[in-house]
RNA sequence: GGGCCGUUAGCUCAAGUGGUAGAGCAAUGGACUCUUAAUCCAUAGGUUGGAGGUUCGAGUCCUCCACGGCCCA
């Protein structure tokens, strides 16, 4: 490679002049034994004197992130995975040349292994006397700035490794990130179900309306598509007599990047036999509210300002009810085509005109009136059945199915129903929706037959839901973009960064 | 896809109405036995995202392109 910067040459021509000293570039064999953070909390209280008279010694990992040279001292900070710790390089602690050693050759960034007694500054930093190092592997490339960090949002997504070394708050994210997702798969697997892997790779991509990605499979000479939802396989799943699966994996949809979409997102579905969307909501108050107790100790958390209290049980407020309450729709233009266009087209909405679904319409109004107003966590229920096409019917009214939204913080965290498992009604609504294949690109362009064959051998009664995780992370890590929750999210390639 | 904003040293940022690019950190050499954004002295580091254009002269004005951010569809 060629790299021609003053700084990454001097590194370079440091790291050839240690292999020329004899001492191995990237060895393995230091293993430490004590982590930053534990040795900061065990020995928090404890006085220097004490320190000084137990003598004990302590070796640490990690990578170096200050260097204060003060003569015959270094002091240094290093940081492992836990936290960062201060060390002290002290010539009267070393030999001679491993002093310079550590002077001249450990550059800001490099990794090193320490053993050393632990001793107290006069501030009273727990700091590590160092009376062995090693050189564990060279950085060659300098890091950000150690002040401000890596701020540049392009250059933090693009290179999260810097990120996350540089900033906490990252590292923290991930972690979070991590819990959440643990605790919801505890939860499930607590509660009876069984966690299941269906197929990501789909020969008709159904289960939701969007955009597939395509791919080839060559030795079966055809095309595949990236899932957009597990659905239709785990609803099988239940055909085949598992009564609770959940399945918690990526999902990939093929839309624009924002700051609240990612093309491939972490969902979890779960589908629930002898439940109704009643129980799901239930469970998911439930769900909801010990995740919040266990990752901030508090039902009580803020997102971007707003206090947001998920303590059960939330509101409940029908689609349409929501639509003229919140939304400002008057009721009486609600089934009126013509009137309803005017209105929508008064606040900047342009509704398909194409599009004979009114239930479509509605779903428009209410993404662009009612969602962002759904701060506290509310179920929206009844949806239209035409919006809702692998959704049980309500009993008592047809046109709408059983079915809720979950929304918090405006923003869709949840999509639940009773789930249709009459093979007549469900091919029925396909060939309906298959018929408006041209004005909505969303709606998969093939009848998945294999699907209805499978509730012709009788699914059981049952409910399932969808839940968004990065959605749910981006709230509890108060993340405005969902960039901020994902590892690597997606970008345009750029050649030269 | 549209609008607005941004891109200057490895990083974080400066450069009134156009006058030939600076600082801090990082780096290099040196001083310093309690520093912690260490301090002090000295040195080096740039095709100002890319390509055109206007101008005697462009980081600055104009056009196009790339990438990113925010808002909208």
């Amino acid at each position: 490679m060629s790299e021609e910067h003053q700084v990454v040459k001097v590194r370079y021509d440091k790291l050839e002049t240690i292999e020329k000293m004899g001492i191995k570039s990237y060895p393995n064999d230091f293993r430490p034994k004590d982590k930053a953070k534990y040795l900061k909390e065990i020995y928090r209280d404890v006085s220097s004197e004490e320190l000084d008279k137990k003598d004990l010694e302590f070796s640490l990992a990690g990578r170096v992130m200050a260097k204060r040279e003060m003569g015959k001292l270094i002091f240094s900070h290093i940081q492992d995975e836990t936290d960062k710790i201060q060390i002290l390089v002290a010539k009267s602690e070393l030999p001679e040349e491993e002093f310079k050693f550590f002077r001249k050759y450990i550059d800001i960034g490099d990794i090193v292994g320490v053993k050393g007694k632990l001793i107290k500054t006069k501030t009273g930093e727990i700091t590590v006397l160092v009376r062995f190092f090693k050189l564990l592997t060279k950085a060659l490339r300098p890091l950000p700035e150690k002040y401000h960090g890596l701020r540049d949002t392009e250059l933090r997504y693009r290179m999260r490794y810097l990120d996350l070394i540089m900033n906490q708050k990252a590292r923290e994210i991930f972690r979070t990130r991590t819990q959440i997702i643990q605790y919801i798969r505890d939860y499930f697997i607590s509660e009876g179900f069984l966690e299941v892997e269906t197929p990501m790779m789909h020969p008709i991509a159904g289960g939701a309306a969007a955009k597939p990605f395509i791919t080839y499979h060559n030795a079966l000479g055809m095309n595949l598509y990236l899932r957009i939802a597990p659905e239709l396989y785990l609803k099988r799943l239940l055909v085949g007599g598992f009564e609770r699966v959940f399945e918690l994996n990526r999902n990939f949809r093929n839309e624009g990047v924002s700051s609240k979409h990612n093309p491939e997102f972490t969902m979890l579905e779960f589908y629930e036999a002898y439940a109704t969307y009643e129980d799901l909501m239930k469970r998911t108050e439930e769900l909801f509210f010990g995740l919040a107790l266990e990752i901030k100790g508090t039902p009580v958390i803020t997102y971007q300002g707003e206090e947001i209290n998920l303590t059960p049980p939330w509101k409940r407020i029908e689609f349409l009810n929501a639509l003229t309450s919140l939304g400002g729709v008057p009721a009486e233009i609600l089934k009126d085509r013509e009137k309803l266009f005017n209105f929508a087209k008064e606040k900047g909405i342009e509704l398909n005109l194409k599009d004979p679904r009114i239930g479509k319409w509605w779903t428009k109004l209410f993404e662009e009136l009612v969602e962002p107003k759904l701060i506290q966590p509310t179920f929206v229920i009844k949806f239209p059945v035409e919006v809702s096409p692998l959704a049980r019917r309500n009993d008592e009214n047809p046109d709408f199915a059983d079915r809720f939204e979950l929304y918090i913080a405006g923003k869709e965290v949840a999509n639940a129903f009773s789930e249709l498992n009459d093979p007549r009604d469900q091919r029925k609504r396909f060939e309906e929706q298959l018929k408006l294949r041209e004005i909505d690109e969303e709606i998969p362009p093939e009848i998945d037959e294999d699907f209805l064959r499978a509730l012709e051998y009788g699914m059981p009664p049952c409910a399932g839901e969808g839940i968004g995780i990065d959605r749910i992370v981006m709230i509890f890590t108060d993340s405005p973009s969902i960039r901020e929750v994902i590892l690597f999210p997606h970008l345009r390639r750029k050649e030269d960064l």
